[in-house]
DNA sequence: TTTAGCACTCTCAAGTCGAGAGTGCTAAAT
DNA sequence: ATTTAGCACTCTCGACTTGAGAGTGCTAAA
């Protein structure tokens, strides 16, 4: 790893940096001129032959230029991450847009979503932000015609979840007003364990209803539950790597599909993360077909109370210098939404 | 238009049908061949030069096969239109599947995308069912921390819209809950514009979520409001014709941007529309992007309580066969539906 | 009206070839 | 002990050629 000289590790950076740019294999005598490297072409070629030996770099044939390996990308990656930051302007117009955006956490996803694919070019995601154990706050019951009522339940963390139920008998706003404010005087802030061993004393309709309640809770509670919002899905077509070969297909069907995704971000989720951001390369978190690309994954919020993930997806050849901080800033934005806005009591 | 002899017709039927399999021109002696016909590849060469010259179909090179021009497509559609019924096995299916979703409109449209991206293998769209006109129904204010209150409205047709709102000071959760109660009461039924000009003589709180609830409503009111459900964008990346030329990638990124998502809709929900579906075939709409695709659009619910869109949009040579049943099937499933679950009183 | 036959056209895949870029190695220079 | 110049060699890539295959239009016979 340190092992490597200064001018080494200079040249590598080049090559990478480079070759994120052209997306073509770099050669001794073209990094010498584009570059004006006080070295001859041939000293460099020692040295890239050097880099190529460490592992770092290699030929995708005899004779050709040198394009990066994964470690090459690592090592990159963990120049960059200390210190990339946003450029002000940009981190302005983010926030600003956050500002004027309609206070939901809807539109907050999907502004996030839209912002990180535009900034980075490549594929984004992210999940809305959920508690690690969902507390009851309020349920809401309204009759909508005849038998059919529309439940809407708040969750402490903000989460909304509503539903559409249709009762054996149609029943008054007036009873349902007086079994929400029930049930929600009964069940205030307490956790889906306790609803389920309620007293059972309530009447049918109470019951049906607090059935529901668990159920929504419970699937609340799933690591990443419910909305996933993503963007940039055509930023990709553009990139060389994607525009012939199925693999790169197949990886963003993958991207397009909820529960593979949801998979995907509930295994990297536990891994380590380097300063709040984990960078995937070469979808080494054992996912076959993201071997062509890269990742940056950042979780948000406030630990203990509710959490989210973001990130975005590229080719290996993405723009990391673009994309890390991008992340890291649209991360550290919705920490502060989060804890403004639904924080707890 | 109707002077093709009924050979003609089942001629032009089989070029069609034949290209859209294989998206390669098809000659008369492969027709011959292939469909075993009782005639000779030369009658059949007459017959192709015809309706070549009637504009049906056309030449990619002089001494190539034949493909259709968007007046075959228009013919073949035309022809298809009456006949074409989804398969009762897949109707089955698609109805189980809405049945054992969770009740709720956000995963009937999912659903609904995801189905329609799956059977005819091209890009979905769908819009939430909404009303012409807004009406409140009702309004739910929750306290969350200090001075954040959540704002849960709901109006009649059953568009639910929630918003995330900064007080001046604190308010207790019993404040609120009067508030909701007494605003309920004022508003139950109203349309926007009753809303607006309401008695002044409320308290700021009043007044301040008098204005948001207002301009929540308007925002229900334009045409094609709030969400669009999209699913399939990587489907139509196998189509040999999507796959080099960056057409197609214009006009898939058109597709991913939801502005201009809602302006295609919002144009072409204008237009006449033939037994409730809508074909528009080489981007008719006056679209230049969508030159080479084509889109079967279909209106859903209740007219005059609440609708909303959903269609497909694939390469101009997309299945029709299999798309056209099932924008009409699944846009007649929604419809029940909205009558069923969100009817009005 | 249909068909057989023929001359002609155009694409596409395969093969050839030379330019260009890059490499590794060796021997001289610093 | 490094660095550099020079050289022979390798490999890709685009341009060009060529022949097979598929298709057409037209004419004359059935």
């Amino acid at each position: 790893m340190t092992d490597l000289t200064e001018r080494q590790k200079s040249l590598l950076m080049l090559v990478i940096r480079d070759y994120i740019e052209t997306a073509q294999p770099v050669g001794s005598k073209a990094l010498v001129e584009r570059y004006h490297l006080d070295l001859s072409s041939a000293t460099v070629r020692n040295e890239l032959s050097a880099l190529d030996d460490m592992g770092y770099l290699r030929q995708p044939h005899t004779s050709a230029g040198r394009i990066p390996t994964e470690d090459g990308y690592r090592f990159f990656v963990g120049q960059m991450m200390h210190q990339a930051e946003l450029p002000e302007t940009i981190q302005h117009t983010i926030t600003h847009q956050f500002y004027q955006a309609r206070p939901d956490v809807d539109q907050w996803m999907t502004l996030a979503a839209s912002i990180l694919a535009h900034q980075s070019q490549g594929v984004s995601v992210v999940t809305a932000p959920h508690a690690e154990q969902a507390l009851f706050k309020h349920v809401e019951l309204i009759s909508t015609q005849g038998r059919q009522v529309l439940m809407v339940m708040v969750m402490a963390g903000g989460e909304v979840s509503q539903q559409i139920l249709t009762l054996a008998e149609p029943v008054s706003q007036e009873r349902l007003s007086q079994t929400a404010t029930r049930l929600n005087r009964l069940l205030g802030g307490q956790p889906v364990e306790a609803i389920s061993v309620l007293p059972a004393r309530t009447d049918t309709l109470d019951q049906d209803i607090l059935t529901l309640i668990a159920q929504d809770m419970r699937r609340a509670t799933d690591s990443v539950s419910g909305n996933i919002y993503t963007d940039g899905l055509t930023n990709v077509l553009a990139e060389p790597e994607f525009a012939e070969s199925d693999d790169a297909r197949r990886a963003l069907r993958l991207f397009e599909e909820r529960s593979t995704l949801q998979d995907l971000l509930a295994r990297t989720s536990t891994s380590s993360m380097v300063g709040g951001l984990q960078v995937l390369i070469g979808g080494e978190g054992g996912w076959e077909e993201l071997r062509q690309c890269s990742m940056v994954l950042a979780r948000y919020g406030v630990p203990g109370l509710a959490t989210g993930m973001l990130g975005v997806l590229g080719p290996m050849r993405m723009s990391y210098a673009r994309t890390i901080p991008t992340v890291r800033f649209v991360a550290g934005l919705l920490s502060d939404l989060v804890n403004d806005n639904i924080g707890g009591e």
